[in-house]
DNA sequence: AAAAACTGCAACCGCTCCTGT
DNA sequence: AACAGGAGCGGTTGCAGTTTT
């Protein structure tokens, strides 16, 4: 590595933007997009470096960054994400509209860690993939995780399966204006752990196992192809999708086996509760979203 | 009222990943 | 296949504002 610094360059001013500056940023990326953020502050008349800009906008000037306050819906989230994903901010603030990973790193050094900590939970484990023998660790953040578990539990027993919301009801301290809450179908959940770190060593591994069988790895990806289309409502390759839905349970079914046996994450070893839908639920899900 | 300590956030830095050649 | 450059990410720092002594 050992590359210079893209501020290094004299004259490119660093520190606390001015409202002129912003002004310039805004009005330049509102006409023209960004494109290439090297190029950016010259073609803005920005003195700044490229890198500046980029999170100028990212953290602060984009119209849809949401502030004000995080809501306790948010807070429970980014608990409940940041167990099962650990540090991958970026990955959490996707699951936050609004929100940028920055802010969120932010609020989990200053505020949420503190609360933790307090509540008697220690630090978090920093990602699945390290986590695995830290069955401690694991055990108390599978309590901060039981939010989602009441959410999913809902789901089950009023057999809804595609996407669905509720009304925020579940805590006290929950904003009155909080509205309805978008609520985590089994596709869902099981697509962010998909794509997490869980996912990918599950893929590494089967990946592995199955080496010889090139056909089997082919369904592999089409299962997850299929997955993501479900999850986008994409629903263009709606035609064949009985084997589909078959291969994709079959997967879903691995996978929790991968990380029930292999990594202790749930089904009883640390409390007895499930992060995970059912796989028969998994399997109704998909199969309304391919319709 | 002043100084010290604490808090929270914006911004920077260095690294890795991704893509094009 | 190897390399270079750009973009993005996570950790850390600096500083302004607030609270405590």
């Amino acid at each position: 590595m050992g590359r210079a610094p893209c501020c290094d360059k004299k004259g490119l001013k660093k520190g606390p933007w001015t409202p002129e500056e912003d002004k310039l940023l805004v009005d330049y990326i509102q006409a023209n997009g960004h494109g290439s953020w090297r190029l950016l502050p010259k073609l803005a008349g920005l003195n700044r470096c490229g890198k500046s800009c980029r999170l100028r906008w990212t953290n602060y000037l984009r119209p849809d960054i949401k502030r004000g306050p995080f809501t306790a819906e948010e807070q429970k989230s980014i608990v409940q994400l940041h167990g099962i994903v650990g540090n991958k901010w970026s990955m959490i603030a996707a699951q936050l509209p609004g929100r940028t990973d920055n802010e969120i790193k932010n609020y989990w050094n200053t505020h949420l860690k503190k609360q933790l900590r307090r509540m008697g939970l220690d630090e978090p484990p920093p990602g699945p993939a390290a986590g695995c023998p830290a069955a401690r660790h694991m055990a108390q953040w599978e309590t901060a995780r039981l939010e989602a578990e009441v959410r999913l539990s809902l789901l089950s027993s009023s057999g809804a399966a595609a996407a669905t919301t509720i009304t925020a009801t579940t805590s006290a301290s929950s904003s009155s204006t909080a509205g309805p809450v978008p609520v985590a179908t089994p596709a869902d959940v099981f697509l962010r752990l998909w794509n997490s770190d869980i996912g990918d060593s599950f893929r590494k591994l089967a990946a592995a196992a199955v080496a010889e069988s090139p056909s089997t790895v082919k369904a592999t990806n089409d299962a997850v192809k299929q997955e993501e289309a479900a999850a986008t409502g994409d629903d263009s390759s709606a035609a064949s999708n009985e084997v589909e839905v078959a291969e994709a349970v079959d997967e879903y079914q691995m996978f929790l086996d991968f990380a029930g046996e292999e990594l202790g994450l749930f089904h009883g070893r640390h409390g007895g509760f499930s992060l995970f839908p059912p796989v028969d639920l998994l399997e109704a899900s998909l199969e309304t979203a391919f319709k």
